[in-house]
RNA sequence: GGUCCCGUAGCUCAGCUGGAUAGAGCAACAGCCUUCUAAGCUGUGGGUCGCAAGUUCGAAUCUUGCCGGGAUCGCCA
């Protein structure tokens, strides 16, 4: 059970009840918070289909609604507005059926999904940079909205490890040391197990190998040919790869542990590849696949809004496999093996012509009739030129140095003033780490995902206002408060609340609309709904925490207002899950 | 040139599946700590919602055109 649903649930009685279709009771959260609660506009189309005032029928439904004791106040406004405000015995009454359930009241109305969400992963031996933060932070906030939501949802980080970076690397690496065994063909021992390089010497070389191809002709063909023989199977550079996706990924896991950020697959381009191959003997055997141009490319024909769609190519004209191909056969793989109503990649947006293709070949072969294929593309991140993210010097901003600037920031806040005097060094150095993360993933989930947006290090280490930090502080104060009232147990049936102050009121209507911002969230992938829901819940509390004391007011008072801390520490919490952000015990 | 995204307060952004008086944060200004954490709270000022038509009882929201910014347009991922 929820408020809205209760509401729409009497509201609906109501109209039937007039003789009108309960269908269409338009009841929402109220647009004018100073008139009512939730307001149903119903009244307004339904007059006009059946050519009435819209006024004489908002009444009509009103004076139904007038009769129930749950609402204190019901009125018709303006041209046939029906205004509703629930009674505060009401909000009071229901708070422990409602708040106190796992999911704070929120309940699905559509059958379980599962899902398949795709991060358009980070290539093999490259540094993570500022580009590698909003796929990770939206994909991992996705993922825990639908969870929370009741889908099964698998997260596959989907590596770039098959392409011809991996050419480029093998082709430095033998320049710099021809003698090692992965270029001896007549090689047939073992391959050492450890790499006689580190994930740094990967990071440094890759740059290094990608200039040379660009003015060195004769490199890049060395580099094309090597990636066409690491693909089909060349035993030493096969051994040489893996040292790269080892070496990386545990790199990779060391830069998104500290994030909170976890893949359940971590898989790569290069997993399908075997299936791939077949894939491809197949569709040309079907003609599906045809040659053009020296490549081979399924033909897409118009796209939905009616423009020829370029062909996707799935060989190279040099027999390399291009990475919608590795795509296809990902598709095909995911269906086989997890069965998913649908994947989710969570991709830049400036990939939408690659996966209108990508899923126009879907299409084409027959895989989207058990899958539904969704591109949820995001913006980029630029500095205050607008101009992609850089360190002062104009340097690519690495995660890690990302993370360092707003951790510092979170410490030298904690220095300042009187916050952290009673913290020892170890314990604000922890909590500067959770601070400094909150800051820097709310700052990218509270924007729009479609839209670039405008990062910068005063924003980044900012913790005033709408900020991960904001957020983090009352929740903090909800614990302190409980902690000191000795309160933190389970709220208990004597605990009713009675609300009395005006911020009390607002502060349950905010906990009861939990599930309107839920179900957003959820049908838009949207998770700065989320975010913005979270910020007014602090809001709300906030306003609270300084209107009503709790230490010194009556027993029952008192009792009542550390039951409601109580119920908004824990939809904070749920709802900080659902960002990924941690929060600390004191700050 | 085709296609996609965007244009809302000085700055950064919500609101866009049509509803009443367009909201936050930052910045500016004025207040609030002997009282549960001031990373907080209160108040003030600040907007022809890019422009113009259209649809509608009603448009920031839908349609079309234009202007401005960004992205993208077969053998990189």
């Amino acid at each position: 059970m929820n408020l809205s649903s209760c509401v729409k649930e009497k509201v609906a009685k109501a109209y039937q009840q007039c003789g009108y279709n309960e269908a269409q009771t338009l009841v929402k959260l109220s647009d004018r918070p100073d008139m009512s609660d939730y307001q149903s506009n119903g009244a307004l189309p339904l007059a006009k289909q059946l050519k009435q005032n819209p006024r004489a029928v908002a009444e009509q439904i009103a004076t139904v609604l007038k009769d129930d004791s749950f609402f204190s106040k019901v009125s018709v406004d303006g041209p046939g507005f029906i205004n509703l405000t629930i009674s505060d015995k009401a909000l009071g009454d229901m708070a422990d059926a409602v708040l106190n359930t796992p999911k704070g009241g929120y309940e699905r109305t559509t059958p379980p999904q599962k899902v398949v969400i795709d991060y358009g992963g980070p290539n093999v031996a490259k540094a993570l940079h500022v580009g590698h933060l909003r796929p990770a932070v939206i994909g991992e906030a996705i993922k825990r909205i639908h969870a929370f939501a009741g889908d099964d949802i698998i997260g596959d980080i989907h590596l770039g490890d098959w392409g011809l970076p991996m050419g480029l690397l093998i082709t430095e690496i033998q320049e710099r040391h021809p003698d090692l065994p992965y270029f001896d063909a007549t090689f047939t021992g073992e391959y050492p197990k450890e790499a006689p390089f580190t994930v740094h010497d990967l990071e440094t070389m890759y740059p290094i190998a990608s200039q040379k191809s660009k003015s060195d002709e004769a490199y890049l063909a060395r580099a094309k040919e090597n990636t066409h023989l690491l693909q089909n199977g060349h035993r030493g550079y096969r051994a040489l790869w893996q040292h790269f996706v080892d070496l990386s990924v545990a790199e990779m896991k060391k830069l998104y542990e500290p994030l909170d950020i976890h893949f359940d697959l971590w898989r790569g381009e290069s997993h399908v590849h075997d299936r791939l191959q077949k894939m491809i003997v197949r569709l040309q055997k079907e003609g599906l696949i045809v040659p053009d141009d020296g490549a081979q490319v399924i033909r897409l024909g118009k796209s939905k809004t009616g423009n020829d769609l370029p062909p996707l190519i799935m060989v190279k004209s040099d027999g390399a496999v291009m990475y919608g191909a590795t795509d296809l056969a990902t598709i095909e793989e995911r269906v086989e093996e997890f069965n998913p109503d649908s994947i989710l990649y969570v991709v830049d947006a400036r990939q939408a012509l690659h996966f209108e293709q990508v899923f126009a070949g879907a299409e084409k072969i027959g895989l989207t009739k058990k899958v539904k294929l969704l591109h949820l593309g995001f913006g980029t991140i630029n500095g205050k030129d607008n101009k992609p993210f850089k360190t002062r010097d104009g340097g690519v901003m690495t995660l890690k140095m990302l993370m360092e600037l707003a951790t510092d920031a979170a410490l030298k806040k904690m220095n300042s003033g009187e916050m952290g005097r009673d913290l020892t060094d170890e314990e604000k150095s922890k909590i500067s780490k959770i601070v400094g993360v909150s800051a820097l993933k709310f700052a990218d989930l509270m924007n729009e995902r479609m839209k670039n947006y405008i990062f910068d290090e005063d924003k980044l280490t900012s913790t005033e206002g709408k900020t991960g930090p904001y957020i983090l502080y009352a929740l903090v104060r909800m614990k302190s408060v409980l902690e000191k009232m000795n309160e933190s147990a389970a709220i208990t049936e004597q605990d009713i609340i009675r609300i009395q102050e005006p911020a009390e009121r607002q502060l349950m209507l905010r906990l009861y609309g939990m599930p309107d911002s839920l179900q957003t969230a959820y049908d838009n992938n949207a998770p700065h709904v989320i975010c913005d829901y979270l910020f007014k819940l602090a809001q709300d509390f906030n306003l609270f925490y300084h209107d009503c004391p709790i230490k010194d007011a009556d027993e029952q008072t008192r009792r009542s207002r550390l039951a409601l801390t109580k119920y908004t520490l824990d939809m904070g919490l749920k709802m900080t899950n659902l960002l990924g952000l941690q929060v600390p015990d004191k700050m």
